[in-house]
DNA sequence: TGCATTTTACGAATCGTTTCGTAGACAAAG
DNA sequence: CTTTGTCTACGAAACGATTCGTAAAATGCA
């Protein structure tokens, strides 16, 4: 499965968060969260190429077609992010940590979280 | 300061690891990782696009010319980080963080790094 | 001096992505 | 039945980024 470029990013990310949705439902959710206008069309297009790239599948059943995305949240995450650790952080996934916790938008419970998460981590490096 | 494309933050990315260079160094650093080979001229022209908009500076009282980034290493991260952690895990950054800790490449060391980062923040939240 | 090499400069071609205009199908409302 | 609006399909324009070819200047060497 082809990486999403950033405009089919943006589609997904509206995908994931509501489900399954028509084009007009997709467009009017991506001008709610941008100054710039982006034309119906626009955003058509850029699904049937989706749909072709299997990004998305889509239910022509209906007149108005109905769009699922098909690569998993997760995934295109886990993908996006090792790549972006690659180029922006020459490969270290803890120096972007850093850099992230460093921002300080953490709230308490999240880095709670994170803590848990580390303690999971040196656990099971002791069995190993 | 405008924000590197991903061809420019590659050669920034030379630039900050080995200093200021020449066209040539930093064309043959970009060539030594990654199959696709990139002509000579193609970096030039990038580096002096890049000079233009002032992500480098560069010294031409030599014939060779030395280039040097302009833009700081932190400061690129910081804004691209934000970015992608609005793209990618719209907008929260400890989503990333749990990711990024899930892909297990963080050494011993680093985990204890982040440890302390986490009670540093968690101390000075005591003190709001 | 003359030849080969290396460099900068720069216009233009190429490439992938995004945007849009237009046409035709369909549907709903009067 | 006709009008109006919404939908898909699709070609092509626009755009930004990258790549390259070529020329001219400087350098070094035989």
């Amino acid at each position: 499965m082809q990486q999403p470029t950033e405009g089919e990013l943006a589609i997904l990310q509206v995908l994931w968060a509501t489900g399954p949705s028509t084009v007009r439902t997709v467009n009017e959710a991506l001008n709610a969260r941008s100054k710039r206008e982006i034309g119906y069309t626009t955003t058509l297009k850029l699904m049937q190429l989706m749909a072709d790239k299997g990004l998305v599948s889509r239910d022509t059943s209906k007149r108005t077609h109905v769009y699922a995305a098909q690569l998993p949240e997760e995934k295109a995450q886990r993908n996006l992010l090792r790549k972006f650790v690659d180029t922006t952080f020459g490969g270290s996934a803890s120096q972007l940590v850093l850099r992230a916790l460093g921002e300080g938008d953490a709230s308490a419970e999240e880095l709670a979280e994170i803590k848990r998460m580390i303690q999971s981590l040196e656990n099971k490096r002791q069995h190993d």
